[in-house]
DNA sequence: ATTTATTGTTTAACATGTTAACTAAATAAT
DNA sequence: ATTATTTAGTTAACATGTTAAACAATAAAT
């Protein structure tokens, strides 16, 4: 006995919130263990990534650019400050904002990481085809700004 | 002073997970209003499409359908359950197996929420271009495709 | 047949996602 | 200046993500 397949919703496997989703999965499995070898959740790398490269920023700008909500950094920033990855300090012209910066020890850690995350990259990159990459960046990119607008 | 940005290392905005993390978050936000107005999060919404489309289904096979873990879906199987959008019963050829069915409740829920669902669904269409859509789909099915094997 | 290994699911513990409510600081309005 | 509004961040409460461990049922090995 099969299931009754209505035909008035679209299939489930043509979902794209589904399949954006099924194909980060499948980059993240690649990207984790060496995370977890150095006890770094998926948040914490791309908190640690944003400092690293954006230098210092409010709790609110950082959320953003890591795709994370206010509640969520708030607890990331809170255990990662406590491993002395990064350290805050309020804004002296605001005194509302916090400003987190990187330190020495999160610098090392990204210099231990990043190498083979690098390599991860570079495999990934081999097996899919570097321009086939490129154009799904744009593709990607293009989405955001079109779903954005409105 | 702007932070001195090290080169030994992709920029952020070139992270393939945080590329396809951020189309996903963008997408998620036209469907979920929908979703929240009937007190459905996300999960629950792939769990019921999936039985909707695909049948009844064991938890294992379920939380492979629908990207979640197992640990996860326990929860998620047990909140509807109770909420009576779907039955659990035992496998008869294997005890240890649990296999789950949407109810007419079930169907209910996904008959007001799906015609919403496509409407959004359409829009995303419109302002992406359909082909393109298309065009992204086959991408993301080859990516994931090239990633699980090896 | 009994033991051993494997498999499907659950529980536990902690991190994050998500919404709403709250606090304090800065701005705007009067 | 005082009040009202807005903004940045936190807390609370509950759902889910994630890993490891536990458990029961099945399959494999002897």
């Amino acid at each position: 006995m099969t299931a009754d397949k209505p035909e008035n919703i679209r299939e489930f496997s043509r979902s794209l919130p589904m399949a954006l989703l099924r194909a980060r999965e499948a980059a993240m499995e690649r990207f984790r263990p060496s995370l977890r070898a150095h006890d770094l959740t998926d948040q914490q790398w791309r908190v640690l990534r944003a400092l690293h490269d954006h230098g210092p920023q409010d709790l609110s700008d950082l959320a953003e650019m890591c795709c994370l909500l206010r509640p969520s950094i708030t607890r990331i920033i809170r255990a990662m400050e406590s491993r002395q990855l990064l350290i805050k300090r309020a804004d002296a012209k605001d005194q509302r904002r916090t400003i987190v910066s990187i330190t020495v020890e999160g610098r090392e850690l990204i210099a231990k990481v990043g190498p083979i995350s690098e390599q991860v990259y570079a495999e990934i990159a081999a097996d899919f085809g570097f321009d086939e990459l490129e154009d799904l960046y744009r593709k990607l990119d293009t989405l955001v700004e079109k779903l954005a607008k409105q």
